[in-house]
RNA sequence: UCGUCAUGUCGCUCCAUCGCGCGCAGCAAUGGCUGUGUGAGGAAAGUCCGGACAACGUAGAGCACCACACCACCUAACAGGUGGGAUUCUGACUCGUCAGAAGACAGCAAGUGUCGCAGAAAAAAACCGCCUCUCGGGGUAAGGGUGAAAAUGUGCGGUAAGAGCGCACGGCUCUCGGUGGUAACAUCGGGCGCGGACAAACCUUGUGGGUUGAAAUGCCAUGUACACUCUGCGCCUUUCGAGGCAGCCGCUGCUCGCGGAUAUGCGGAGGGGGUAGGCAGAUUGAGGUGCUGAGUGAUCAGCACUCGAGAUAAAUGAUGGAGCAAUACUGAGGUAUUGACAGGAUCCGGCUUAUAGACUUGGCGACAGU
């Protein structure tokens, strides 16, 4: 099958409940500038993700907007070292991932930082939760 | 041509590949694929004013609180804008005119309060001085010096000495009338008067303001979830305790089997609230663009053309290339770096603040030419 690497809404973490609870239940990495929060599901559950600049840290709404695009991008082209090992393990995930630098850092710094964290999730534990 | 000030406009461009939101079309059929169109700003910002819209409230009046405050006009409205007036400041010169600038320009002559230092005294004043004298005192705001400010200025009269005490010419406040102006106001004449400043001191007067904001508000509504209402629950035996069969529920879609419940239960129908979630609000509007006309202008009117984001854990990005601009280096070909301020969230009108660079128009200055 034809590698392609689109963003659809399907993948993208949008229910207030989900991403509460996985905040509160779900475990984390830091790989500087970012952190990543996660929640391990069954495979019946499209893996999901979500992306977030927090305004404490970037003041101007212009770098949010920029800082966010970039990581969505990262996440874009390398997430089939996710989803790859997922699908082996018969598994999802929701994944949250929160800039954590407190200035615009470059964009290979950033793609590296979220390759990191996609080959590190799948390996980290079971099933958290159904 | 350069510099500077003001005004208005624009505020990186193009191509390829990958990707995203929304609309439309086609194909698929359960949310996808393909094609196509479209997709941030002049401030989208600050959330400081004013409205639209919505919900709730609302007999009338007063108090409190908040905002505003020369006049007229514009506007849906405004604390905004336009034009005008007075004041103050600056500049020019033909010295009383012109040009420019500034702003909480209603009232301290309603009441209360405050006024550091200096000074006798900071509001209805007696230190020195002057006059008088019964040597206790009394009168006196001319002169002295202090201060940002000292009791209407100058002259004459007057007096014991003085004083708007009187007079003349001025200044100012209030007021009456004439003229010009829609008005603020200007100007001329008459009259009462002479009260220092501060209202960004309390306050007084006038005008306006119901409260809360799209996280408002209205609506729909999944289920092996639920309030409530209606309704059904059989047959046989019996020593009346119960037992058996059928039916019901679960494993389980069917057969068998096993287990469970049997009126505080189970099944059926109705039905309301409303969780997850969704829809509306929400993008055609005080809309843009052009032309013509009215007006000093803000603005208004008419006609023609036009539809330019609509997300909701929230769409505009990435990579490569070419150009443009700026800066630095440079034996002028180039090399390197950088791309102002800044991102919609119900929508409009303003204000304020940020902003590399480019351009338009006008004023002033310098240089060059005529």
């Amino acid at each position: 099958m034809e590698q392609r690497f689109t963003f659809k809404r399907a993948e993208r973490l949008k229910s207030r409940k989900l991403i509460e609870q996985t905040f509160a239940e779900g475990k984390s990495k830091i790989a500087y500038p970012i952190r990543a929060v996660w929640l391990l599901r069954d495979a019946e559950q499209q893996t999901q993700a979500a992306f977030a600049v927090p305004k404490r840290r970037i003041k101007k709404a212009v770098d949010r907007n920029r800082i966010k695009r970039i990581i969505r991008e990262a996440y874009r082209l390398n997430k089939h070292l996710l989803y790859e090992q997922l699908d082996n393990k018969e598994q999802s995930a929701a994944i949250i991932f929160h800039y954590v630098a407190n200035e615009e850092l470059p964009h290979d710094k950033i793609e590296a930082s979220i390759r990191k964290l996609l080959k590190h999730i799948p390996n980290s534990s079971k099933i958290d939760t159904a």
